[in-house]
DNA sequence: ATAACGATTAGCT
DNA sequence: GCTAATCGTTATA
């Protein structure tokens, strides 16, 4: 919304995964649909490198989940896991290179109504959007918004430039929810922020 | 056609 | 800390 900054271009996210996921914290996601608006500070995300990243959906080539990921920077993937929940990611590197940046928590500041409409009654504000099926869920994603471009104009759902955070208040950690390429450190969080996903330790 | 499992969450111990 | 809930995607035959 006004104060957000202006829409974040296509080139920001035509970059190296992991560079665009540790960019995006602090960064504000605004979703508007017929019901109204909702924004979110990111403060949390992690990085899937595609084909070289055996965690990532994008590890084994193509398939009809995944296709999106192999297109051009800039869109969404929303994937349906566990059987209820929907995560969302954005796309990025260049067109045929399957990375992309999984949103996994914010801060909403704006549309909080509506955002606690959409989750169960009850939950506390600072955990609306706390873990990637909770932030889609206020965002009003499921997999029917895979493959909008978040750089159009007029997209239901945009980037918008915020304030970037630091790199010396970045904590990078492990991937959660993984079983391959653990090791890899592409969680990046804003550290001391009390909206990130549930409760982990500093450092993890 | 069928089986195994998942980029999770909430609730309970 | 442990686990049920719940079904689309993927791999295999």
């Amino acid at each position: 919304m006004a104060g957000a900054g202006r829409v974040l271009p296509r080139a920001f996210f035509d970059r190296d995964v992991v560079d665009v996921a540790r960019d995006l914290l602090g960064r504000i996601v605004e979703s508007r649909t017929p019901d109204g608006f909702v924004s979110v500070r990111l403060v949390e995300t992690e990085a899937y490198a595609g084909e070289d990243d055996p965690a990532s959906h994008a590890w084994r080539g193509p398939t009809p989940r995944s296709a999106v990921m192999f297109g051009p920077p800039g869109r969404l993937y929303v994937y349906f896991t566990y059987g209820m929940h929907h995560c969302a990611n954005v796309v990025c590197g260049p067109d045929g290179i399957a990375s992309a940046v999984l949103l996994r928590a914010g801060e909403v500041v704006d549309g909080v109504d509506l955002a606690r409409a959409r989750r169960r009654p009850g939950v506390a504000d600072r955990q609306l959007a706390s873990g990637p099926a909770n932030l889609a869920m206020c965002l009003g994603l499921d997999t029917g918004g895979t493959g909008t471009d978040v750089v159009a104009a007029g997209s239901p759902l945009r980037l918008r430039s915020g304030d970037p955070v630091p790199d010396d208040a970045v904590l990078a950690g492990p991937r959660v929810g993984i079983t391959r390429a653990v090791e890899r450190p592409w969680r990046f969080r804003v550290a001391g922020n009390p909206y990130v996903s549930r409760p982990r330790r500093a450092g993890g």
